[in-house]
DNA sequence: GTTACATGTAACAAAACAAATTACAGGTCG
DNA sequence: CGACCTGTAATTTGTTTTGTTACATGTAAC
């Protein structure tokens, strides 16, 4: 299966926040809005962003806003704050393969290390990208 | 959510053609005992990679071989004969963003370029490596 | 302080998916 | 023919994602 959209909506929410300057417009049921989708996700979405020190957002006022510059933050540092792929674990391997047989009792330890480094790999080329990257897109407004 | 583990089962499955050299006993039933599920998987799963052309099975008799040796086999060739990523959908995106705003409009195909660049760097890195390396591994058998 | 309106979260529902399993059709060969 | 295998459709079970409802809590204007 994909990986959960809950990273791309965050990588939206920061966008907007960067792009909408009005503050206090950047209610959840506004970010909602743009993302097309419920305001109770915007929120989750927030609340693991906020957690990884990406955003301000306080409880009961309207608005939230950026905690750096665009440039400073990575799509590897959203994807982290969102917690889509935990460490080790893009890939799956079969349970409890048959330890009496010599693939059986060996093959997890090389799985794990080929499939980590896959990982590390994917994970290496969102960390070389930053938001200022992605805005600077948006912006060109190409449509 | 984590990559099917029909990628590991696969690379399972095709170490064991190469070490086990009895061919006759290499039938779905024998192969189900080494990882730990059932035959019926097994035999789903050899059935892609046969499509692939990466192993020989014919209906009806016992006993499976692989089809190239196992330096000429990446673990690419593995992860794509058994369709775990589809192209370009490693990472799944938020769908019918707001095209009345900037950011809805333009995001998807800022997110499309830097998804795509990721899922090609993991695919990367399971092309330089190959069963060979893998069967190496568990020879070594360092339990 | 109370009112209006926001965020923070728990709890639940619906949809999508992976994996195991059952059942059976069809191939091969002694 | 009969034993045994592969091929595959259909079903079930368990898990995960996403959306939604409901409500507690925080803030600030008045």
């Amino acid at each position: 299966m994909s990986i959960s959209s809950r990273f791309s909506v965050a990588i939206h929410i920061l966008c907007l926040l960067a792009i909408n300057e009005e503050k206090a417009t950047n209610t959840s049921e506004y970010l909602a809005g743009s993302v097309n989708t419920n305001p109770v996700v915007i929120r989750k979405v927030m609340s693991m962003l906020k957690g990884a020190g990406l955003v301000h957002v306080r409880a009961g006022v309207a608005g939230a806003e950026l905690a750096k510059t665009l440039a400073e933050i990575t799509l590897l540092d959203v994807y982290k704050a969102v917690n889509v792929v935990a460490e080790n674990d893009l890939f799956s391997s079969h349970e409890h393969p048959n330890p009496e047989c010599i693939v059986g009792r060996n093959i997890q330890q090389s799985l794990t290390k080929q499939f980590s480094a896959a990982q590390k790999a994917m994970e290496h080329s969102l960390e070389i990208v930053t938001l200022a990257d992605v805005v600077q897109d948006i912006l060109a407004d190409n449509v």
